[in-house]
DNA sequence: ACGTCCGGGACTCCCCGTTAGT
DNA sequence: ACTAACGGGGAGTCCCGGACGT
């Protein structure tokens, strides 16, 4: 065994996010959290990139998850089906985790450095779906579109549930949000969309 | 008249297009950019909020023109159709710096710091339209999903814009766009449409 | 009349005096209380020598008021006794400024960077106290270290007047604090001193 | 063995001391201390907390004698007189290096901020010896007053002791100051007391 | 895998000078 | 005389990274 507690990472988390949330983004420093941790500015950063990287641990996850249910979407899925598709496919993911989500969501909406990560996540998200769409032979003006698109979809859809007091579940959001952009692309705006 | 030289905006955005250009952004630092501009360091943040801020001075006109164009789109415009419309009439604009456009793109897909704040501009973006749609009566999801989805539209249409061999106009790519957003919601990817 | 509202100096106190009670004083900024109160950071340090000195305006008075009774206290009083006197005959000044004294006292207290001020304030005092007492014909040893010990039953009897929950007034404690001065320095600490 | 010379602190404190006195503290960069130190600014502040701090090294180690010797004297001991065989006992660690103590003074009375830091450091001490005094068992107010007027003593004999041209030495001027104090307590002021 | 020591740059804030307008 | 606008200069804090030791 070793010198150390084990786990440092976890242990790194968990101490941003509470120091994050108990004080702000801004008003915490990398020593306080290391200090926390009973860890080392330098081990921080051994750990992650740098202060706002601590937030957006897991995300690689989901842009896996995803890519690969839309890689391997059945052949003649149209694209935006084969995206949908996997956005739904996620619900659980964060059903499970409502009240982190919510917490995690509070915290990067206050804040726009966050909001700046966030935000080239979701750009790293889309160029990884365009480029799986591509491997199933999307075009690629096509695969560009559908991808940023669905992610626009998720975005709203997101947020409404973040915020929905009925609790009703990610893929339900989804769906309305899946039925208005018919409606907006379409120029018919009359039709009759459920919203929030 | 005064002790000083007059335009120091100016100069300091030149400057820092010049050294980010020659030798990269990180390369570079605000004490040279000021040096460069004949001014210090403290001069350059009272000028721009930090480093990168220097190269998105003038989005706020952009969003200013668009949100003015959706609010004074005609009565019973379908949401989506004001937002495209606005979009075009930007052309202008673009077509008459394409070089700088270029060059300010390149610098920017190149670094991921630069690309989180072109980000949350265009998400800015995305909130002022969204107020101007609602502000016509448009629901609240309704306007939020055209908001990102026209956004969507706007940065595959600039993309292609950008790297264009025939030097087409924004205007032009924007309608390409368009028609294939209509293809991808309805899930008619057959569509013919030109692409690059 | 001129184009600005007058009593520039009353606003800059106020403001900053809010403004360092709701927010601490670190986390306050010159140019957050000028544009509290309508003016310009510049403005600011025309009329104050720096972002503490607004608290302690007024201090010179104080002086002023304690030297005068000094150098006049009746020929033959002994130095520490002139020095007490001249401290009591303070109380009406702050009796009648309590809520305001225990406000700012916690203010002070809580920041370093205020303590600091106020104890050269104090050390002005006891400069000027020193001449004060010289001028009458007192050793130079004796004025200085009566000045020095007078200031110390200040500091002490102020103390107790701030927190005291029976609200009994300043020369009650100079009193107190001058009788425990004989009995500490004879050596006498068995004496029966009132104390909180 | 490392990249480094060691040593840091002790070649920042060395330059710092050699520039204040050369051309003046505010005359002083903290650039320049680090660059003759052979470090950056950066590590300077890594050491001390502030440009004046670097003169004030040390003085909690007075107060840890001094606290330590008061905690210390015998049961039974008056207040009083702990305190001043506590300081008398500090008398071979001025003798030793009275030059330095002589060139630190003159800085420190030369310049309001550091004025400033050397009341606040007086200031601790006087906290810190109340707590002593109080865990001997002495009741509140004896404690703080005897605190703050053994350091009224304290001040007024090391300054002269600091010009003394017959060079006697600190406790000597001690037992003085305390004889006055004697005198001025009871108001008996014409006792017979040696000064300069 | 972690700590230690240090460099380097971004950024904020305090404080000050000059010029000009009313 | 009072105020605003523009700019300089230094202190101080923080993020982040590199070299080395265990």
């Amino acid at each position: 065994m070793s010198r150390w507690e084990p786990n440092a990472r976890e242990r790194l988390q968990q101490s941003a996010m509470e120091l994050y949330t108990e004080r702000g983004f801004d008003q915490t420093t990398v020593a306080e959290i290391a200090a926390r941790a009973g860890l080392t500015e330098r081990t921080f950063f051994r750990y992650f990139a740098d202060k706002r990287e601590v937030l957006f641990w897991g995300s690689a996850m989901l842009q896996d998850f995803l890519v690969e249910r839309v890689a391997g979407a059945p052949a003649g899925t149209p694209p935006m089906d084969a995206v949908t598709a996997a956005l739904e496919a996620t619900g659980p993911m964060f059903e499970e985790r409502r009240d982190f989500a919510r917490q995690r969501h509070a915290l990067i909406v206050g804040h726009p450095e966050l909001r700046e990560r966030e935000l080239i996540k979701l750009a790293s998200l889309a160029s990884a779906l365009t480029e799986a769409l591509r491997g199933r032979g999307t075009a690629d003006l096509i695969a560009r579109l559908t991808a940023e698109t669905g992610l626009a979809v998720f975005k709203v859809a997101f947020e409404h549930w973040v915020h929905d007091p009925h609790e009703r579940e990610l893929p339900s959001h989804l769906r309305d949000v899946r039925t208005a952009l018919e409606a907006i692309a379409t120029g018919n705006t009359m039709a009759n969309v459920r919203h929030g």
